[in-house]
DNA sequence: TTAAATGCAAAGGATTTGCCCATGC
DNA sequence: GCATGGGCAAATCCTTTGCATTTAA
């Protein structure tokens, strides 16, 4: 049901040229947390005729109007992904360098609580879990 | 209780120049989370011939033994503070840019169980909130 | 003594920007 | 048509590194 990012460009009245389009319409269909690069690479290969510092520009547009969020998960790249309704968190597997999306209700409120212990309004966070994974006591191990 | 950096650097066998030894003296001194640069002009402020690549340096190596932490609050630089036992979370006034400390048992044992439900254990995580200070009923407006 | 550390300046990687041409509306 | 956006390359910012020199142990 939530709407894409291209619909919310429009929705939101940013002018809209065929490079921004690409941009949105790759994003949309990214279903990881691509980085400027690979969304340039991604982009590039729908519309060769786009560079580089358009994507730069065009991400930081999206993320100023609020489609866009910035992640970065310590390499030193700023990686994003679209805002589409539901915040989740994230948790990296320190060996495969995955990125698993959770909810959890309760470390929501939580956050809330805490905030207000000290005397603030919570207006976002970043939460980031990371671990190896279990290999349960039935498994062999590798 | 808890040793001085400069203390666990002996300890740890680690080389100490007269460079290193300011760095981390400078570090036990803070109660704030310094950048690199900051680190830089209160080292030089001690000793000018101390400089920024060893500053750079010395941080990565107190990181690599444990005895200091790297941190960024989403302002391209790194900060850093010692991991003096006790950990604790970061709330940043969105205000003022201040960083408040705060730790919550019920929270990080949250954040080991959504690992466990996911199937990974939990190695390190990363939380921060982001607040606007709430000025009570009882306050008068600014 | 001698491997390791430092200073300096140059190199790197990610991101931004100036300038002039192209394009959406 | 005109304000905006885009391409390109140069510029910036933070951080790392090569190399000749100094220093801790």
């Amino acid at each position: 049901m939530s709407k894409t990012l291209l619909d919310r460009c429009e929705a939101g009245g940013l002018r809209l040229t065929d490079q921004r389009r690409t941009v949105a319409r790759v994003l949309d269909a990214a279903a990881d947390h691509p980085d400027v690069e690979e969304l340039h690479s991604r982009a590039a290969a729908v519309d060769p005729r786009i560079s580089i510092a358009t994507v730069y520009r065009t991400v930081k547009l999206f993320e100023e109007n609020g489609l866009l969020e910035k992640r970065d998960f310590g390499d030193g790249r700023a990686r994003y992904e679209t805002t589409d309704g539901a915040h989740h968190d994230h948790l990296i597997d320190m060996e495969t360098g995955a990125v698993i999306e959770f909810v959890d209700p309760e470390i929501e409120a939580l956050q809330e609580k805490i905030a207000a212990r000290l005397g603030y309004r919570l207006v976002g966070h970043r939460l980031e879990l990371y671990g190896r994974p279990v290999r349960g006591r039935g498994l062999k191990k590798d």
